[in-house]
DNA sequence: CCCAGTGTATTAGTCTTATAGTACAATTCT
DNA sequence: AGAATTGTACTATAAGACTAATACACTGGG
């Protein structure tokens, strides 16, 4: 997978404004898109409390979507908690950000996959079949 | 509905045909409570392999719905190898697996686990970590 | 063969969801 | 106050899910 092997200064150094990009070949919602993405950058730190968020027009332009839709993202997020917007200013990262440990997140994957699988199962399909359609699956995504 | 009382003995003692009953207010579709209500009855052995399903019309006056509202309950159960369908005779409980072709097979999953993706993407977990955790879960089975 | 019974296919209508278009409202800084 | 920047509210459009209306196709007993 390295077409190009230059492992220059390309890292990311953790800083700057966070980074969205947007999928349309998922299904997955942009809305929910912009969510998991800012969980994801809180998770790993990327972001911390007291951070502004890219503003909704400003986030909205560089998406390529709808104030509205940054806006609904950004709603959400408030209402779990995770951030805190403020009219007429700009929408900050909360400072009582929740921290998900890992053993909630393994028993969150956990109680998923066991009914994906036992949905599965009822249409004859076993783990490996799942897990093989998976693999494939992830492989294509690579290419 | 019952503008007459009939106080008889109307005691329905667990036989003759399967009694299904709507409920619009669950918000949970009529064929999906369709499908339920018949996977409830074969675990529970009130049908039994070979036992007649209530015809897609009969059902459907009955119940004041669309034939194919039933068509689709049905046709989903079969899918799923529990019930077999014979077109000009009806539908019956399956005694056996029913084989489904490859190719349709590898549909359903498809769709089923782009459906799984979706929703644990939402968590923010990623295809690797679906696929590794259904690996570990397929080792603990085993042994 | 024909007819009554059965499942099936095609098409359309209704509702919900996701997103966009547009205008409105609050805050800050000068 | 006024202008610029911020989030918000309202309405409209596109797509999908669910169900209905209607016509078609297969099966088995006279």
């Amino acid at each position: 997978m390295s077409t190009m092997e230059k492992p220059k200064m390309e890292q990311k150094p953790k800083k700057g404004p966070i980074k969205i990009a947007l999928d349309p070949t998922t299904g997955i919602p942009f809305y929910r898109q912009i969510i998991l993405q800012i969980e994801m950058a809180l998770a790993d730190g990327r972001l911390t409390a007291g951070t502004q968020l890219p503003t909704v027009r400003g986030l909205a332009v560089d998406l390529q979507v709808n104030p509205n839709t940054v806006a609904r993202a950004y709603n959400e997020l408030e209402i779990r908690g995770l951030v805190s917007t403020q009219h007429g200013t700009g929408t900050f990262i909360s400072d009582k950000t929740v921290t998900i440990p890992d053993v909630e997140r393994e028993q969150i994957l956990s109680q998923l996959a066991r009914g994906f699988v036992s949905q599965a199962s009822s249409y004859g399909f076993t783990v490996e079949d799942i897990v093989k359609h998976l693999t494939d699956y992830r492989e294509q995504e690579r290419k």
